[in-house]
DNA sequence: GAGTGGTCTAGACCACATT
DNA sequence: ATGTGGTCTAGACCACTCA
């Protein structure tokens, strides 16, 4: 719909295809600019959404060097459900959901945000099972200001799907926290732990673009099966 | 020195000293302009970096709004060394250098990044201690075609003030793997890891502007006080 | 010197939210 | 209807790279 959009969609998918080989240059930006018959400025946006997703390199006075995207694969990052990952991969998985119901807020969340301690949560447990073996344990806490309930076949599928398309709700950052908890007498239950005494755990809370605070999980990864690829870009002197 | 850069600085400042609190609107970009005297695609080039930072939330047709830092605070990701990451935060930190040495590239590298076998490297070892405790074991190997060699004391201080400053090497990008590994015998022999069978151990590689990878580390952590913090936003449909 | 990306401008029109 | 942010333009000048 927007130009630069679909002009970083279009260089985006000829990088992939190998018309612009890694290590090599993209056309210059006024070429560009002939090219998709736009200005310079609308190129610049598209290249930096390629820059940005790690696609390009930019050098003054060079050009847009294309990076190898073999070598840099699967860069997991920021905001980004369950589904749509699996989607990008290759990899059978399954969804299993335990507790879908209606609940007052944990007390030590009400605190946490300062959220007045009767309000009401949909509380969501879910399995996630790869190639077979249990290897996450998600644990969602939804406000029901804002979400009333969620049918148990949303949560199977893609709960972001749901919110997004059917509720309408505009989701829009997340402060993560990454850390390694001793198990609880849960994992042990859900997973197959094996000998393990830990589990890396992902605590995210998601706001929407009004900056209401909506969702807060805890996701359970036992610790041999958990990977996290990120690609950073270094901030020279904010 | 960029005008977009000084006025993000300044309403970071602004934002940061709650002369805009949290949830209330910035001037419109219209206003700023007139307040800084420049154009509106300026101001709007500063939103964008208060935006990806984590400052603000835009909404269109109302404004922009100012996130609570308090509760996003120390949002840690990215490219960061461990100086910079200590400087944000008041903690009393030390790094001891267990060894600088030029040796030949290990064959899991070389493999791994196509490199030939011969290739000269700086190899680093170095322990992080918080509080007095080894928290952190850091392996880096340095290629020697960029870097001839890197004195102890820098590696001490700051491996990437040194490379930045001294030997203006521009560091552009980074791709970060966060696994959690079995510990080795050095792990046990030099970090005080109690029973712990495991460390959360986060692989980079980074590469300078000009596309050429220098740096591979591995940065083993200790369980207990590993935590990684993030601040995402949602892509829609890339 | 020619070509590249980086910054900045002044203006236009659109989409959205509020009154 | 007004004001907000989102997109797009055409042009200017600067900083940098490379032959």
């Amino acid at each position: 719909m927007n130009k630069f959009h679909e002009i970083f969609r279009d260089l985006k998918q000829r990088i992939e295809q190998r018309e612009y080989p890694a290590g090599s240059l993209l056309p210059s930006e006024l070429n560009l600019a002939q090219m998709y018959s736009v200005s310079r400025e609308t190129i610049r946006k598209a290249l930096r959404l390629l820059l940005e997703s790690g696609y390009i390199q930019k050098q003054q006075g060079k050009g847009s060097i294309v990076l190898d995207i073999q070598r840099l694969q699967f860069p997991v990052s920021g905001l980004t459900s369950f589904k749509e990952l699996q989607d990008g991969q290759q990899i059978n998985s399954e969804t299993i959901v335990l507790q879908n119901k209606v609940e007052t807020i944990p007390r030590y969340l009400a605190e946490r945000f300062h959220i007045p301690e009767d309000q009401q949560v949909i509380s969501l447990v879910r399995l996630r099972k790869i190639s077979g073996e249990v290897i996450i344990l998600d644990k969602d806490y939804l406000l029901r200001d804002i979400v009333e309930s969620v049918p148990t076949d949303a949560a199977e599928i893609s709960l972001y799907d749901y919110l997004e398309q059917e509720r309408q709700l505009n989701i829009a950052y997340a402060k993560k926290e990454f850390v390694v908890e001793p198990i609880t007498e849960e994992d042990k239950h859900y997973m197959n732990l094996k000998n393990d005494t830990h589990v890396v755990v992902v605590k995210s809370e998601v706001y929407l673009e009004d900056t209401r605070l909506f969702q807060y999980t805890e996701s359970r990864h036992r610790l041999d099966r958990f990977k996290f690829v990120e690609f950073a870009r270094r901030k020279h002197s904010l």
